[in-house]
DNA sequence: TTGAAAGCGCTACCAT
DNA sequence: ATGGTAGCGCTTTCAA
């Protein structure tokens, strides 16, 4: 293992002048500077990561903790936040929670906030002052937050106008009896359920049904998980079950890919028989068949977004805390096969 | 931040009975180790990973670096080696290495080598040689290596027996014009490139092609990167080009997808006009329309069987080191829509 | 069975 | 502009 001493010795200078010089610090004399990083590269000489958190409280990683990384979305997700954060100097290390008997608290706790100088974290069950102490004072970033009083900084998916625009498009294309797949419609009895992604989306829906002169009824909201193959069941169970729909909003692309494959099981056609529009935008979409419809989330503009107010955090002045700040990624509407008519 | 000499002073014993007792060491008396674990729990303790790695060299952290975490076969074999790592009691950080500008041997050598006990990595343009001082000497254990002369433990997906039986199975349902979508054919001539993913699985294809008594002609071989977007491609011009063709094996499900998206571009049917075999098993096939047919990797084997190396070379003999071994991940074809007839 | 103390490699303060 | 050095929190050797 060759240590800054040996790179120290190689170019004869002290250690500090290596740690100075090896980090740019402008009070090295130039040609100093050029000797120490000549010596550093001969030896392949790099820094112990251990050492320098230990002693500065800094390592230049950044964590992002997510649910679960086999799902599109998700890592989709990862993959354009690691893309930002590598082009603002950084590295990243993604972690995956759902599979720890520990559970996210522990990998909070024992890993992400211990490797990192800052985390962009996807919250499940844990609130907001459990988080404040699990994040050991560094600086995170919230995904989709549902705290009716926010204590972390907080980038959101856009639900209620994505959700909105979707109905509305599928109005637009002609529908008339339209289903949601996905949410569970009494979840708006709970205000904290309320706020969540799936609430939020929920909300958009309804004030769009009834901009578009639809009346709300309960039966329009199929409840199922967000897999694949639940919503094919619910296709399959909602089909036989004699109910008419033209159209179909689904909470999420994946919901929607296993809801049109469960039409295709019944014979029901898509966009002939029913319209469907799904939400994410992850890059499968493009290549099922019929091409998907969907809200696409911006995943360049969110990891941006969620970056950005993280390395603001990380700046901070100690002594006077910027208050939480809550934003919203970008997003658009693709119209695909799925809801191309006539 | 609460420190070990807190807990220390808290129990009202030394640092190092403290450290000893927190790590369950039989020489402390039961009665003292759990006034220590009492005063750690009241105190909310965690132990500094930093100051522990520094020290002790070890911190119970795999590194798994993966090219794309955003495409779904890495995304899904980073899940299950998740998975797989925390049933051992240990901790996974994923990295992406396709997108640093610094690339993967950077982060290798900065990042995953530093924070870990061992890792599990798929390596790209590296080289043996260059792997072994960039893993800083701790255990690393490769996804299909392509190596002539391992140096590194290895689990290989199964591609010859893979691609060999796609082929067989396509035969079994009466194609009679196979071609095989993804290599490029010419690669044979490379003796590196050879033994890479997709040089065995083109060995797999010739050899099972010469079993069921097909001649081998270089035009059944399509070359493509392996995304939708490019297979798609390869299938408009495909049909186009009016080569007649019956059945495909794909490289890779993502690469079936895309091509037999681009087929339903052009009208050709699967499985009607053509049969379809992909090579991953990932998720999104079954609910792909047609659900696709493919031989499906077991990625909870393939991660049993890397970690298993991993273990078995954290626990080695620094002074016997054991020889590199080499081993396969176990597989099954999957039969679906897109391969049955009639 | 427990405690004292050295030191992992590095950064940052202070001195020169 | 450069160097000496304390010390981050922990584990581990050695002594008691």
């Amino acid at each position: 293992m060759v240590t800054i001493d040996d790179v120290a010795k190689a170019a004869g200078v002290s250690r500090a002048t290596t740690s100075y010089a090896l980090r740019g610090d402008p009070r090295i004399a130039p040609g100093t500077a050029d000797k120490v990083r000549h010596a550093a590269a001969r030896l392949h000489y790099t820094a112990n990561l251990s050492a320098r958190s230990l002693r500065s409280g800094r390592n230049g990683v950044i964590g992002v903790a997510i649910y679960e990384l086999d799902r599109a979305y998700p890592s989709e997700m990862s993959a354009a936040m690691s893309r930002e954060i590598a082009r603002r100097g950084c590295q990243t290390i993604v972690q995956q929670t759902a599979n720890s008997k520990e559970g996210e608290i522990a990998i909070l706790q024992k890993i992400t906030s211990q490797l990192c100088d800052g985390m962009i974290f996807s919250p499940g069950n844990v609130g907001d002052a459990e988080l404040k102490y699990l994040s050991h004072g560094k600086p995170m970033v919230l995904l989709d937050d549902s705290s009716t009083a926010p204590v972390f900084d907080s980038v959101d998916t856009p639900c209620e106008e994505g959700a909105a625009q979707a109905i509305r498009h599928l109005a637009g294309v002609g529908c008339r009896d339209i289903v949601v797949i996905g949410p569970d419609y009494r979840l708006l009895d709970d205000e904290f359920a309320r706020n969540g992604v799936e609430g939020r989306r929920l909300a958009g829906c309804i004030s769009a049904l009834e901009d578009v002169g639809m009346r709300v009824m309960p039966d329009m909201f199929v409840h199922t998980t967000w897999d694949a193959g639940s919503a094919r069941r619910r296709a399959h169970e909602l089909v036989r079950s004699g109910r008419r729909f033209d159209g179909a909003f689904c909470l999420t692309d994946t919901v929607a890919m296993g809801f049109i494959r469960g039409l295709a099981d019944c014979g029901a056609r898509v966009p002939d028989d029913v319209a469907v529009v799904g939400f994410d935008g992850v890059a499968e979409g493009a290549s099922f068949v019929p091409s998907l419809t969907t809200i696409s989330v911006d995943l360049e503009d969110l990891a941006r977004k969620a970056i950005d107010l993280l390395m603001r955090r990380m700046c901070e002045d100690a002594g006077h805390p910027l208050p939480p700040r809550r934003v919203v990624a970008g997003y658009q509407l693709v119209e695909r096969e799925s809801t191309k008519r006539g």
